[in-house]
Formats: structure tokens, C-alpha cells, sequence
DNA sequence: ATCAGTTTTGGGAAAGTTCCCGATAGTTTT
DNA sequence: AAAACTATCGGGAACTTTCCCAAAACTGAT
């Protein structure tokens, strides 16, 4: 006597013809196809991964009927889908994404490379990212830069050699030559910038208004009485900084104070450069009464350093940061910056990357967010 | 005339047989055999990676030689090898390491599950771990839990699906049932925990000397005369918060210093819980005048609590936390705290892992890395 | 039962690589 | 010159999946 496999009732069942020399079977109760499955895990190899082969063989039809009825191909027996379905998930079938890969020419996987993520900028950046990527099905690989260009160069072509279907990229400070990029342009590979964007290629790009962020911070600076404001800007080599500078500028400009470009250091956005200028600040014959900060690490750097050197924050000293890093509330006193969407961004940047990979159009738009400035104690004197 | 494809002379080209269809020649100067190559790149679909296929028919060799040239493989004739190792850095082959892995039932590819990266912690270790396990040549995914269990069941099934070689795991705080991980272990895919490791598993862990940083910790405290000592401990889950825990009580217990209850709240180490239970502790009618913290950014809410509620640091309290984050070094006055080594701990457990992969060897050993006690202005008073 | 028409299935190639085994060519020995 | 040997190379299977095309099975209608 046959048992259904599926209502374990006895008495319906009866012979439905033979496939692939097994002796198939129809339960007339619940309608179920089905033969009788091999003793499983006959000292099966823990490493032999299930493939529809051995799904096949096991219900005797054929690999490419397995392959549809996974695939919820259309042309394919309601019975017979649910047969392979409930032996897939019987023997914890996973589909091989090597194999798929190899035949599709995609990993879904896509590769982000960051300068550094110790700050609190880029791991908020990569969980935004990430989360509309793993939603979507693809993986992430991560490779940090180090501010370093060979080691970007090397990234670029330790993910391209992994064959990532994407990436999603924010340059060094040093990086000036972008042959590299291009390179990955020229196998028509979608390339999301992000933050610290590469104005010379043709690719979309996702950025906050740095200029309006940064006009901001320093109009409010003055607001507060400050009239010698000085600027620790990034080095001109990415467009945030000089968009950074002209917002720093042109905010001056309008408030008729002067520029004096002794207040005005670039540097390379490693934290002891940023203690070495901003000490070169502090001890100038005629000291700022106000610092504008790149970002907030550098503006916490300036605040460390001041402190110990007596300076009083902000009555002496006020300082303005970028960013909204969570640190920013937790020197005292807290720090005023320019909050940015950061999670949004990675988002965003994630959401244009799919577009670019699923519909195959890539339209180069510069997408621009908004940032905000939060006023703390830093910078209020009253 | 045939000029010869390495030294571009001319007079000392010779032929040397058909070899598939192509003429082969040899240059009696500098020993070089070759064929002359087809004009490449005639209208390349850019999405066409060149192949050993390709490189072959370029050079009228079979497939197999061209991969054993790559290979490096012994029985190759010198002057082949290096015919092939050229064109294909002039036509940029890249092994696809898709067909290889399938091939291989490998995909060179770490999986990495952490609670969080938001912290200094985790990305700290998955730096160190990445700087050893890229140097190997593996590729690394890394995925977050967000301190949630069925999050992290989660991220091993998509690490299973995505075929990952290995694994470096630290569980959530929820994580009671370990049944996720012992489909990895029955599929005998080498696994490593850190930090927050799995008692029950038999796996290679790796941690620090949480008892005797806890001690060395509390110890501290009362050496500076701080007698109501409380602690804010992790979930007990956690081997680690029970480790830290057991140190914190012998220290109190060595100096004979009653044990109070209502001193010791366990939590799940989310920052709002930490908050609370804070506030609770600052609250109580006999409330404590030290606490020792199960880190950093939990003695850093401490702190940030005890200063809105005019408490002074480390006069009337005294704080320490653990694993040196370096907002430690932010907050005023700094944090006493335990350090460490976390770079050492990825790199440990980057080359365990790797060991356990290419000598297919897994020696369940516990690593017990040391930590130190970093004193600062929390915690000492005059 | 036969036919056409539809539904469902199987066979086999393709993707890029590695590796075993057998086949050449070339060299040395008798 | 024949035999034995080595050095070098080619053929083809295997890894797992998808998909096209052809083959089989089934459905009704005649």
C-alpha cells in the first residue's frame, strides 16, 4: 500500500505511469504527483551541496524541469512544481549563485569603496546603502582606501577582478588621476560617487549642498560676533572642499568682513595634520576668534587642542564643525555643525545603482541633499 | 620580413612550425616563440571579458595550455608561458573567479556578522581582520545583526546562500538558541567567534581577559576609595558580561566590600536602556559613588547623565568603562577605562579562520588576548 | 481510434575554469 | 634506424545553472 507523501492518506492513491524507470504515483484525494523519494542522506558528503541534479534524480525527472519549477516558470505541471518545492525544501535545497553567475555574468554583488570607515560618516553611509541592497538581493563588499590612492587603485581592481556588478564610490583626498574609474567606465560598469564625487566623469552622483552648509555655519559665526574666522578646509582635490571654501567665502564677503588668507589651511584630513594646523592657528600673532571646521573630527581636534591650551570655548574661541558626527554632542561644550541625510544618501546612492543595473539606463544626475545647521554651544556666546 | 613581438628585431626570426593553422615563429635573439596575433579589440563588446578561450585561439593554442601557462604549472614550455603571461596583461585577462569557484566549490569570500558597526569596536576589528584575510586573497562580506536575533539568523542564511568560505561571527545579546550556527558547523564550514562567543559551540574563539580587565577595573576604583561601586553588566547571555561580572564581584569581595543587588542591573546594552538604568542608579536614596561600566559608550551615557545632573566627576562619581573607544578620550574629564587589542583580535582570528580553511584542520582553541588598564581623569580623585 | 492542438517535459548547449589522460613531437640510446 | 624516453600539448569531462528547441503526453473533437 502507497501513503501520499503529501495527506499521508492511503486509499486514494494510485499508479500514474513511470518516469525515468520510477514508478510515479497520483493520490486522488489531494491531487499530488508524486514518486517515492530514495532514503535521503545515505552518508551524503556534509560539502555535496543539493543541486536540482540531485533534486532530479531523486524524484526522476529531468534538471531542466527542476530549473522551472524553482523559477515559477509558467509552462510547468501545478503538481509537479509543488513535488520539487516541498523536496527543495525537504533537503535544504540553495540555488548555486556561483553557477548562476557564470551564466548570467553577474555576482549581484556590489562593491563600495570608502576612504576610511573609523568616523562615524561612512558606516552610517554603508547601512543606509546597504540596507536597500540586501533588499533588493545584492551582497556588499567593502573596501576601504585608507585616503591612499594606490590602495583605492588596488581596491578598484581587487573588485573588478571579483567581478562586482557595481560600485558605489568615495574617493581618497589624494586622488587626482582617475584612470582607474575609467577603466571600470569602459566595461560599462555602473559607478554610483558619492560624498567625495569625481566632477570629470560622466556618472551619477549623490551630495549634499556643501556650499549652503558651509555659508551657513559661517554667517552664523558672525551672527555670534566672531570676525576673525578661520577655515580648515580639505584639499582642493575634492569638490567638497572647494564647495566647502566658496560657501566659507562668499558668506564672508556678504558680511563685508575680510578674507584673510592666512586663515584659510588645506590640508589632507588626517587627524594630525588637523592638530598641527589648527596649533598653527591658536598661535598666530593675531589668532582667529573662530574656527570653521571640514568636518567634525577636524573641528574636535581644534576643540582638544584649544582646551588645553586654556582658550575658552566659545567665548574666546568658536568653532563649527560638518557633519552632525554623534561625537559632536559629547565634547563639552557640544559642538555646532551642519547635520547631512547620511543614511539617506546611502540610500539614495543604493537606489540609483539598482536602477542603473536592473534597467540598464544610466542617467548621470547629480542628486543633491540638503543639509541643516544645528547650533550648539560651540559657537553661542551671549 | 617578421619582426619579433618581444625585442622588435628583425634578422634573427625564424620559422618554427604550424602550430593550429598559425604560423609559429622563434626569435634566435632573444629565445622568444610566438605567432603573430590576430588585430585585436576588432569591435569588442565591452561586456565581453577576454577568456583563456580567447587568449588560446589568439595564440593558436589549446585552453589547457593556456591555463596551465597562467598557473604556472610545471610541464609548460618556458617560451609558451611566457607568449601567454603576456598577451593576457595586453589584453587584461582576469580569471573569472566565478567559473573557478564553481569549479572549486570555493568563493574565496569571509563572511563577518557583528551586533552593530556604529561603535568604535567592531569596524576596528573588521579592519584588522580585512588587512589579513585580503593579504590571503579573500574577498569580505560583512553583515549586521542590529543586535537582533532574527536578524542574525538572517545574515547566515544569506552568507550560506551566498556560498561564504568561513565565517567571523560575534552574536547579539538576544542570542540564546544556536541552532543557526549548527547548520554552518554540520556543513563543516569553519567558523570563528570573537568577543561575544558561543560557549556551547565547539569552535576556535577568540577574546580578552574580560575577568581580570573587570578586576583590574574595580580594583582601581577602590583603590581611589569609591565604596558603593555599581555596575551596569550586559545580558547574561553574554559569556563576556558574565566574565566581566564574576571580576567585578571577587574585586569587590577581595577588598571586603559589601555586595548590594540593587547595584547590579543587567541590560541589553542598547543606549536608551543604559540611560534609563543610569538614571535609576543616580536616583537611588543611597546611591552608588563609582560605576563600572560593560563599556565604553554605556559609562560615556553615564557620564553625559551624572553632568546634566550637576554629579561631579570624578569627585562624587567615579566611572570606568571598557575597550578604549576613543570617545574616551573626548568626554571631560576623559574615561578610565580597559583596553584592548582590537586590531590584534581581527588579525588573530583572520588567520585562524584562514588556517582552518587551507589546512582544513580546526583546532577548537580559546585565544585569551590581554588587556590593560587605561587611567584617566574619571575615576581618580586627589 | 485518429487527428490536431495544447500542455508539459527532456536533451543538450552554454558560461569559464581546472585537471586527468592520452597524444604528439623531439631527443637520446641501442 | 628503431626503440625508448621525456617534454610539451590537446581533448574532454566536470562543476551548476538556464534556456532554447524538440519530444512526449495529454485533451477533446471527429
Amino acid at each position: 500500500m502507497i501513503k501520499c507523501i503529501k495527506c499521508h492518506q492511503v486509499d486514494y492513491v494510485q499508479k500514474a505511469g513511470i518516469i525515468r524507470g520510477k514508478q510515479r504515483y497520483l493520490c486522488k484525494s489531494c491531487q499530488y504527483h508524486f514518486t517515492i523519494p530514495e532514503p535521503i542522506s545515505k552518508s551524503r558528503n556534509p560539502h555535496h551541496q543539493v543541486t536540482i541534479i540531485d533534486l532530479a534524480n531523486e524524484l526522476g525527472i529531468s534538471k531542466s524541469t527542476v530549473s522551472r519549477a524553482l523559477r515559477g516558470h509558467s509552462d510547468i505541471h501545478e503538481g509537479t512544481r509543488q513535488m520539487v518545492l516541498d523536496l527543495a525544501k525537504q533537503l535544504e535545497y540553495e540555488p548555486n549563485p556561483l553557477a548562476h553567475g557564470l551564466l548570467k555574468n553577474r555576482t549581484n554583488t556590489i562593491g563600495i569603496i570608502v576612504p576610511e570607515f573609523r568616523h562615524y560618516f561612512f558606516p552610517a553611509f554603508i547601512i543606509g546603502a546597504q540596507s536597500v541592497l540586501s533588499k533588493a538581493g545584492y551582497n556588499v563588499m567593502i573596501c576601504q582606501s585608507d585616503e591612499c590612492y594606490e590602495t583605492e587603485v588596488a581596491n578598484v581592481k581587487a573588485l573588478m577582478s571579483s567581478r562586482v556588478d557595481g560600485f558605489l564610490v568615495s574617493v581618497t583626498s589624494q586622488t587626482n588621476n582617475f584612470d582607474h574609474f575609467k577603466t571600470v567606465m569602459r566595461k560599462e560598469i555602473p559607478m554610483v560617487f558619492f560624498n567625495r564625487i569625481c566632477p570629470e566623469l560622466e556618472t551619477p552622483q549623490v551630495v549634499v549642498d556643501d556650499y549652503h552648509g558651509a555659508f551657513m555655519a559661517v554667517e552664523h559665526l558672525i551672527e555670534q560676533g566672531y570676525k576673525r574666522i578661520a577655515h580648515l578646509a580639505g584639499p582642493s582635490s575634492l569638490q567638497l572642499s572647494k564647495n566647502r571654501k566658496q560657501g566659507y567665502l562668499d558668506a564672508i564677503q556678504k558680511h563685508n568682513l575680510t578674507i584673510d588668507n592666512e586663515l584659510i589651511i588645506d590640508f589632507d584630513l588626517t587627524e594630525e595634520k588637523a592638530r598641527i594646523y589648527a596649533n598653527h592657528l591658536l598661535s598666530l600673532p593675531n589668532p582667529p576668534d573662530a574656527i570653521f571646521a571640514i568636518n567634525d573630527p577636524t573641528a574636535i581636534e581644534v576643540m582638544i587642542l584649544a582646551k588645553s591650551k586654556g582658550i575658552k570655548i566659545p567665548e574666546e574661541l568658536g568653532v563649527v564643525g560638518f557633519s552632525n558626527d554623534p561625537v559632536s554632542t559629547i565634547i563639552e561644550p557640544q559642538l555646532t555643525t551642519i547635520s547631512q541625510p547620511i543614511g539617506e544618501m546611502g540610500k539614495l546612492s543604493a537606489s540609483i545603482l539598482i536602477k542603473a543595473l536592473e534597467e540598464k539606463i544610466i542617467r548621470n544626475e547629480r542628486h543633491q541633499l540638503l543639509t541643516e545647521l544645528i547650533v550648539r554651544g560651540s559657537s553661542v556666546r551671549e
